[in-house]
DNA sequence: GATAAGTAGTTGAAGGTTCAACGTCTTAGC
DNA sequence: GCTAAGACGTTGAACCTTCAACTACTTATC
């Protein structure tokens, strides 16, 4: 975290203005068009990527604080969207027996008719709103890129 | 809008995936960081952009419409926004003489110091988190990638 | 110049997220 | 085995965002 910098601002020049205005724009209507494109199915992009993970996991089940961190979740927060989704029938919460303060999510058969109509679509809308615009060799070299940003990140916490 | 594709469902490829799941998570983080790294000035990353879109305006101030347009807010949430930076003093209102129907978001000398006083920070945590992962033909070629990207929401009004 | 349609901005309610505190259980150290 | 420290998950309150409705004004049309 940047703190007293006692020296002058290093401002951006032109070409990093450029791309830093271009990205966070782009990213934030990335984000909203993807939610967008999610409504015709009731579901929400942090919905979706709950019923994902666990429509990947085994028995489609996973303990609560794992899905936390799959899907960039605080605890807190899946807590409470748990409540909503398993209000909506999606999912529901199965007492761990092996560790008495854990529960699992467990996706319900509505929740897996969910995930399956809503995938399809979803992933139409993943390439034509975002990979539709990147070239083969794009994707590589995003992959690079976000890679080593993601790195960065690593032991930051945050969700928490 | 991805609506129903009679066809089977055209997966991501292992390429794809990976760039598309690096993508959502460090551009998250990115978020998170650049927000966390602002909090030591009690500021939030809207409230930022909105000081800053008013710091660059003549005479520091800026019709709502406008400064919602810029800083990627619908007029509900920097209605609601504006009260939180009046109270704290960053900002104040002044009814528009050309059009009774309109204000103008000025920016208060506090405001400023509050921006100045912010902006190197920002700069060098944009550096730190973003441009320093970059080189400049990352930097060039990301411009063209979201640029792009940017161009094909334009129309999708949003933010509304 | 009267009316209809549209724009600027605000509001309150509903819903979502964060934050700190808590109860419960597990683990490590002695 | 007792105790202290930590991890799991939930909760309520505060805060933030969205949504639809609204007032006030402007613009276009006839």
């Amino acid at each position: 975290m940047p703190e007293q910098n006692a020296t002058v601002p290093n401002w951006l020049n032109p070409v990093e203005m450029k791309a830093w205005r271009s990205y966070i724009i782009a990213s934030r209507r990335l984000l909203e068009a993807l939610d967008n494109d999610l409504e015709g199915h009731d579901l929400s992009m942090p919905d979706y990527e709950v019923l994902a993970a666990l429509s990947d996991a085994p028995d489609r089940k996973m303990r609560m604080s794992e899905l936390a961190e799959i899907g960039l979740l605080s605890r807190s927060r899946l807590s409470h969207r748990m409540k909503v989704m398993e209000k909506a029938g999606w999912v529901k919460r199965e007492a761990c027996p092996s560790d008495k303060r854990g529960y699992f999510a467990v996706m319900t058969p509505k929740g897996w008719k969910a995930i399956v109509s809503a995938a399809p679509d979803h992933v139409e809308s993943v390439r034509l709103r975002f990979l539709d615009h990147l070239s083969k060799e794009d994707q590589a070299s995003l992959f690079v890129i976000f890679s080593r940003m993601e790195e960065a990140f690593r032991g930051e916490s945050s969700c928490e």
